[in-house]
DNA sequence: GTTACAGTTGACGTATACGTCAACTAAGGA
DNA sequence: TCCTTAGTTGACGTATACGTCAACTGTAAC
């Protein structure tokens, strides 16, 4: 169950191209183990990529998605002064979320709005039409 | 009620610079009426750039986000074509806010765990020490 | 062995979203 | 009238996130 991923099969997966997953490895959101100097690609490695384009999709920059991605992702626990500043972070990101949060329901109510006079209009153009047409 | 806000106004407002809300005027979001040269920014003005920011929050580009402002902020209703455009458009991005919202779900529940464990690690530790120092 | 092909490392190019600076202007106060 | 201040238009610079191409390498099949 831990065959490795060529570059090309994780980049099909996840529609990116070769080029973009060398450039994550760079940015230190993925660290895929070599034979001689080919890339495998982990399962773990494929994880991470799952959160960092998750974080990208909802706007945060490669930097940020590091963070969040080695929030879930930690090597050891240490000490207590790490587990505070994880907790700090944790709740950082997550009023961030929850701003987020915010602004989609806030988009989709005025979307809604939008639609139902979009379709108001519609209808009354339809039933001209039948008037007319009659 | 629609004294117009100078540049800087607004900027401070949005915390902002002046040459971004140039910018955002270069790319179409708002069109501030002027006074000679001078930009006078209404309450329109106000508005769309309130919804811009807020599309920029959620990932979108200026350009995305101009769209969906126009969407919220159309001129004329327009013909049976432009609405069913304008629908289209609209369920296509509230597909993407749907998604964005799976998206904040999953990264709050999975912060959630690691924020349990981090706690957890944490009474340990302070377990312990309560128990040297005694 | 060699041919084909996937993969690698630079290096430069590009789109987006502004920052920064220079040079000019228009308006209001001393 | 002169000066200060806010605002304007270029123009170039910069960070992010890759695309693209060139030149090389390693591996697998024949």
């Amino acid at each position: 169950m831990d065959r490795p991923y060529s570059i090309q099969q994780l980049a099909q997966e996840f529609d990116l191209t070769p080029r973009a997953l060398r450039f994550y490895e760079d940015k230190g959101l993925i660290a895929p183990a070599r034979r001689g100097t080919t890339r495998l690609y982990s399962d773990r490695d494929r994880t991470r990529l799952r959160l960092a384009l998750r974080g990208k999709r909802l706007g945060f920059s490669l930097e940020e998605c590091r963070e969040i991605i080695d929030l879930y992702d930690p090597g050891q626990p240490g000490g207590a002064r790490q587990l505070l500043r994880l907790c700090d972070k944790i709740r950082e990101h997550r009023a961030q979320l929850l701003q987020k949060l915010r602004d989609i329901e806030a988009t989709l109510g005025t979307m809604g709005e939008v639609e139902a006079k979009c379709l108001a209009e519609l209808l009354k153009i339809d039933l001209n039409v039948r008037r007319v047409s009659q």
